[in-house]
RNA sequence: GCGGCGGUCGUCUAGCCUGGACUAGGACGCCGGCCUGCCAAGCCGGAGGUCCCGGGUUCAAAUCCCGGCCGCCGCACCA
């Protein structure tokens, strides 16, 4: 039956199409004229988009629930916590615009490129104090520069009537679950590793986006923060046997060094062994990546993972790969960021905060070690010094043990300018029971952008057959599951009978619709454009026996079965990937 | 942000250069009727348009000019 199926050269072209027209996305805002980086879900776009996170969610989270615990945070945070996390400092970049031409430049970029060293912490001001200095002009026009000014991708805000009080919104969901790390910590008894999940909206003030769903200024991500001890690297990844066999497309960052574009398949175990990954623990959520992209429709080759070099990588990371995939009209594209972040967050939120989040694992036996000890005779300081006694303790106080070790170890030590009286340290050995060992957690991080792999689902459902359009959805995922057809649209006993089908499914939770306008034909081609998977008709044998046709949508094969065994039949055919074949008796054309 | 191209019923588009008979045409879709025993059949009827927004030129603007918004492509940007 089925002639031909052709993928056309501009697919985004016509998903845009489909999009408005059966109501899966289109711009934001339109009736004012929209906002660039903005797009409305509509109702079937909005299901599809559930379904996909709700598959996520069964990857990364359920399968892991010993492991994997899921949370919600807020999406505006105080200024604090992006100074801690570091975005108010790197996501701020000055920019300079030249006058005569009107091209942006960052400021920083240009000057370390006139002058030949680091300008690294200048303020705006101070670039352009050297720009007018040292006469640089526009790198292509040759045009004056104007002024410096600042550009932030953060959306800032104020929290409540006070003005100091700076909001922002969330760049990325990761600070919301570091911020709650110690009671996430606690309430899981203690235990690691472990990981907190979040599926939540971000903002990016985005300079110019484009791309439609591809880059966006608000958008959702779904993202994992996992908590090792980064000295037991085989029990942080209690699963990675899981997937250890399973083979990756991995582009090392070595390797494009070296003139090498395409990735290479490699075995997680191996990858993990020759230190291609750096830590287990991030291939194995690569490979659960990987399983996911497939799942939603995405070819094994069609995606693979780039490493990002020192200089691409985000100030946090050690380790990064983008997971790409491929699409019509923009090649290559990032759906997901699988990053080792060390103890990067924890441990400035640390400092920032002046809270604990370390975590504790105890030793089997409580150990005794000897310990070299910093003592500060009090007494003596207090006696010699009077006055200044107070001033010297508590600068002594602010000090870390190997600092005032080495103050110790001087022939004459001083502090706040005063020479320590003799005797005022005294370095000593004690001996110390330690039941176990502290440190700050590492962070293994697959972070993943919602919106561009449901747009990356839609590419790879289009299918045209026979001229018709056909939404060749994974069935889980697909947005409307089954729809309800009377054989003819002017037969009341059909109509009635379908209807009461319609409503028995919904009673079982499916998500349906009933269609009764138009010729079959065209109903089973309006339900494929959307990629509804099972069609029900209601012929003139169901009034006889209570029995339906069940149709496939890339069959387009019948079988028949009962009405009464349609929901269970539905519930293998959608999430256990039953054979059409299986579910009943075939229905010959 | 810059440059190029574009923006017309729900969707895709004709018209724009060469202003007026455009009351803005078509196709698809949608709705109603007839017909129809399984894959966008046919016939009849219908609804549906701020011609992106604002200003200007003109007796007259979808059409010409200016500004803005939005989209696509290239450049820049994308921790």
């Amino acid at each position: 039956m089925r002639v031909r199926s052709v993928l056309p050269e501009d697919l985004f072209g016509k998903l845009v199409e489909i999009g408005k027209r059966r109501g899966f996305f289109w711009p934001s805002y339109e009736i004012y004229g929209g906002v660039a980086g903005f797009y409305d879900w509509g109702p079937l776009g909005f299901l599809l988009k559930k379904r996909i996170i709700e598959k996520w969610r069964r990857f990364f989270v359920h399968y892991h629930q010993e492991y994997v615990v899921e949370i919600e945070t807020p999406v505006l945070g105080p200024e604090k916590v992006y100074v801690a996390s570091g975005h108010v400092e790197h996501f701020t970049d000055p920019i300079v615009r030249c006058t005569r031409c009107g091209r942006t430049y960052r400021a920083d970029h240009l000057v370390e490129e006139a002058i030949g060293e680091s300008v690294e912490g200048l303020s705006p001001e101070e670039l352009g104090r050297i720009i007018r200095e040292k006469g640089i002009t526009c790198p292509v026009c040759g045009g004056p520069l104007g002024e410096v000014s600042t550009f932030n991708l953060l959306f800032k805000t104020q929290i409540g009537p006070y003005e100091g009080s700076i909001g922002y919104l969330r760049p990325e969901l990761a600070q919301g679950m570091f911020v709650a790390f110690k009671r996430v910590y606690e309430s899981l008894r203690g235990k690691i590793p472990f990981g907190i999940a979040q599926v939540g909206r971000v903002g990016r003030n985005e300079i110019s986006p484009r791309q439609a769903l591809v880059r966006l200024r608000e958008f959702t991500i779904m993202e994992m923060e996992y908590f090792i001890d980064p000295e037991d690297r085989e029990g942080s990844c209690p699963f990675f046997h899981r997937m250890a066999g399973e083979k990756l497309p991995i582009l090392t960052h070595e390797a494009k060094t070296r003139g090498v574009e395409k990735p290479d398949w490699i075995r997680l175990d191996e990858a993990v062994e020759e230190g291609i990954i750096v830590h287990p623990c991030l291939g194995y959520w690569m490979a659960v990546g990987m399983k996911f992209t497939e799942s939603i429709g995405v070819p094994r080759d069609k995606t693979y993972f780039d490493e990002k070099g020192p200089d691409e990588r985000a100030h946090y990371s050690t380790q990064t790969f983008d997971q790409l995939v491929e699409v019509t009209r923009w090649g290559w594209v990032e759906v997901a960021g699988h990053s080792y972040r060390g103890d990067y967050d924890l441990g400035r939120h640390m400092k920032y905060s002046g809270e604990d989040l370390t975590a504790f694992k105890p030793y089997r036996e409580p150990i005794t070690v000897k310990r070299r000890k910093i003592l500060i005779n009090k007494a003596v300081i207090g006696r010699e010094l009077k006055r200044d006694a107070k001033r010297v303790l508590e600068a002594l106080s602010r000090m870390s043990d190997s600092d005032l070790e080495e103050l110790a170890s001087r022939e004459e030590p001083v502090v706040e300018g005063i020479k320590l009286p003799r005797g005022a340290l005294q370095v000593v050995e004690v001996e110390e029971k330690v039941s176990g060992r502290r440190f700050i957690p590492h962070v293994v991080e697959p972070s993943f952008g919602t919106d561009r792999n449901v747009y990356v689902a839609m590419e790879y459902a289009y299918r045209e057959v026979n001229g018709r359009v056909v939404m060749a959805f994974p069935r889980d995922i697909a947005p409307v599951q089954a729809v309800v057809l009377p054989l003819v649209e002017n037969d009341e006993r059909l109509k009635a009978k379908a209807r009461s089908v319609y409503e028995y499914l919904v009673d079982h939770g499916f998500t349906a619709y009933y269609d009764d306008s138009g010729s079959i034909g065209r109903r089973y081609a309006r339900a494929d454009e959307i990629g509804v998977p099972a069609a029900v008709t209601i012929d003139y044998q169901t009034l006889e026996d209570d029995t339906t046709t069940l149709r496939d949508r890339d069959s387009w094969r019948q079988v028949r079965v009962r009405i009464k065994d349609l929901p269970e039949k539905l519930e293998k055919f959608i999430y256990r990937g039953a054979r059409l074949e299986d579910l009943g008796v075939p229905v010959q054309s």
